[in-house]
DNA sequence: TTATCATATGAGCAGATATTCATATGAACC
DNA sequence: GGTTCATATGAATATCTGCTCATATGATAA
């Protein structure tokens, strides 16, 4: 769409085919936004404390209330936002609403996250 | 350290048991807010552009800002953010210096975002 | 050295977001 | 029915963050 503008360097810096070739491999709009949203949802610390509960038990707000030591109405805002990102499922027991990871990619995300800051030491 | 304070309900739904068993599975404080962080960084549209460009090839600053259709300030910010996390290396060649993914954890975070997004259509 | 090119950085502003407080919903039990 | 308990939600605020503009750095070439 908008090729060499005004500010790309003119000498050896420059690759057009190479720009070119990378501009259709990588994926549409549409998905990369939404893979951008993803990780935006896991990035933050209490949305991560939540998940790594989550990832050893299926939990209700009230225990992963007392598990943070935060204020319920706080876990709850978070939890909708996990659930609106199809992050975490949710299923109604009684009086209780349980959380669970929302499927296997979730747990490898954590995972492999995980791998990599070890790794940094 | 805070057990069970006021805010927890008390009847079938509070499990001490399962809390505190959650609660020394969970890993530390640093390592949370470390995982935290790298998702928090991947989860920018910017920075997921300039990491889905780096998944095909190595890059200069300039090819990158041809790429993006962003100016070069705005990328060279983003990069930098990028390169503090530990999510790409860089190197000098001559004027110029390119960048490339870290290592293969986040070729791997990519891939297992985008099988995610995918699913859910 | 001086000029030029590629990249990096600092300050400032505009938009986004996590928490708190107060209140609403909705199910279970009397 | 009405009450209690577990969870959800709206509004307000304080903090954070990405972009732009201007400028700095650092390497190459003349």
């Amino acid at each position: 769409m908008n090729g060499n503008n005004a500010e790309n360097c003119r000498t050896a810096c420059f690759h057009p085919e190479l720009v070119e070739q990378v501009r259709e491999a990588m994926p549409g709009e549409p998905l990369q936004g939404d893979l951008a949203q993803l990780f935006k949802v896991l990035g933050d610390h209490t949305r991560i404390r939540i998940l790594n509960a989550l990832y050893h038990s299926e939990l209700c707000v009230c225990d992963l209330t007392s598990i943070l030591g935060m204020n319920q109405s706080a876990v709850s805002h978070q939890l909708r936002v996990l659930r609106d990102a199809k992050i975490v499922r949710s299923r109604k027991l009684g009086k209780n609403v349980l959380y669970s990871l929302d499927d296997s990619h979730i747990f490898d995300l954590i995972r492999v996250g995980f791998e990599h800051v070890q790794e940094g030491k």
